[in-house]
DNA sequence: TGAATAGTGTCTGTGAGACAATATTAT
DNA sequence: ATAATATTGTCTCACAGACACTATTCA
């Protein structure tokens, strides 16, 4: 049949003329977390963490996944991201990008479904006792070389492991393609998320200031420093650091004491150059 | 009711509980083109281009779109990306990275319809006439302020042009969100897919070596050099473009000869380091 | 010969890596 | 005084930007 116009074709169209699907947002929420020092003098050692949920239900019943959940077809999955972050930690206003879309045939063994990635990056301080019952944070331990990357989790109730093999795909696709080599404790395909994710971040806080989001309003150089090396996984050369980091902060009057060393002056984030 | 067994749930699970939805897979397939000289002597200029495919048919007939279609519910995303671009350029093996998935919820007038775009990159002498009836090469001229992307589309016989405007949202989300200003020729919002392609384009040719399939086996650093400059929208300098070029080529032993003026040296990629 | 591009040499300033040195606090 | 971190100084080396210069071809 033939339209004249677009206003008659859609008053005729047929929209369950192709199959359809079921979307999920799935939201990576990455916070660095402190741990106390035994020594009053040492400063409190910092861990790269990713809070999980506990699955009360099948499928995956009593594994941790990603706090997400089905998008309604009136909201977009970026809509969706926000209410479920919301839910998660009763903030709103958090940084939230699109991660990746994860779509493989049998991700989930319900039926098709499809997930938009989101990740999201917050100061633990911001949400205190905030947690819903089931959500618990991981600090996470990643070694990685050429071939794998081995995530170590841990709650302090519960440690697991989970390794994802990394092919490059020479041309034809993206640079690293992600596979599940080694997995018990976690739902679906979220260890390819979580690695995703953890490339992105170790990207990007190298060439955008999205660090500042996982911060205080004020902090200290020192502890800015070690979010980087948490997150990059590596140790950086302090004045080198200071240097490149200089015409992002902004210099208070305030201070923090009590350690058992010199002060050290507290920052805040300077936005645009 | 109470399962017992993931086994027993997924027996009784009603996949009709959510609300569905279909997918459709958008393709950006760049590449570089040539234009002839009229002067002998002069190199032959290259464009920054674009694939676009006249709609034939509601919504949105007789516009330009970026190739695509419905994802079938029995492959991904990426293989329907693959077939339709098998489909359009008669060609596999090629260059293929997912872009970003756009779900607003009224981007198509039909309904509810998601869009995962892929992008493409590709070597437009390896198409020769390959191309079906409705497609066409635009060549791209992109002007861009911190506030609007203005891009003018040709394709020797057809010129307009869209203007997308860039919101940097501090915090909360990407560092740039697009909204469309003006465009006229477009269907969906895909202006934004090329806007969103484009700056990826960019980022990405500066750490790592994705030029390469835009590229023929053979070509001179002067030609990379263009298709550098014409991404970039910047001329680069001749010693320090082949500076940090050099350990990703390999010198050979044939010369492209003919212009009235030195002949050059053809390079070949060499990848890894 | 001259127009046009190919290709190289080199100076200079910036900025990262490395290491050393100094400063300041709580016990 | 000492452990521990904070903060700064400075040397060196690599490298990007800039510009000048040489090389080679074909009508």
């Amino acid at each position: 049949m033939e339209y004249k116009t677009e206003k008659e074709f859609l008053k005729n169209y047929d929209s369950s003329k192709f199959e359809k699907l079921s979307v999920t947002s799935d939201i990576l929420i990455f916070s660095v977390s402190n741990k106390t020092q035994e020594n009053y003098r040492k400063l409190s050692s910092k861990h790269f963490s990713v809070l999980l949920v506990k699955r009360n239900d099948f499928p995956f019943k009593n594994k941790w996944c990603l706090p997400g959940g089905f998008m309604d077809i009136k909201e977009t999955s970026l809509e969706a991201a926000k209410r479920i972050l919301k839910n998660e930690t009763n903030l709103s206003n958090i940084y939230l990008e699109q991660l990746y879309t994860f779509d493989s045939i049998n991700r989930d063994p319900r039926m098709r479904i499809m997930s938009v990635s989101y990740m999201a990056l917050i100061d633990q301080n911001r949400l205190l006792n905030k947690l819903t019952e089931e959500a618990s944070w991981f600090d996470m331990t990643i070694l990685e070389d050429e071939k794998e990357v081995n995530i170590t989790f841990d709650n302090g109730n519960e440690t697991f492991s989970v390794v994802v093999g990394k092919t490059l795909r020479e041309q034809t696709t993206d640079r690293y393609e992600f596979h599940i080599v080694k997995n018990d404790r976690l739902a679906f395909d979220h260890p390819l998320v979580i690695v995703s994710g953890i490339e992105r971040l170790k990207n990007k806080i190298e060439y955008t200031d999205i660090v500042f989001n996982m911060m205080p309003e004020y902090f200290t150089l020192g502890e800015l420093q070690q979010v980087y090396e948490v997150i990059l996984g590596k140790e950086l050369l302090d004045p080198a650091f200071r240097r490149i980091i200089a015409s992002k902060v902004e210099k208070t009057q305030k201070q923090r004491t009590g350690g058992g060393h010199r002060p050290s002056v507290l920052y805040t984030y300077r936005s645009k150059k």
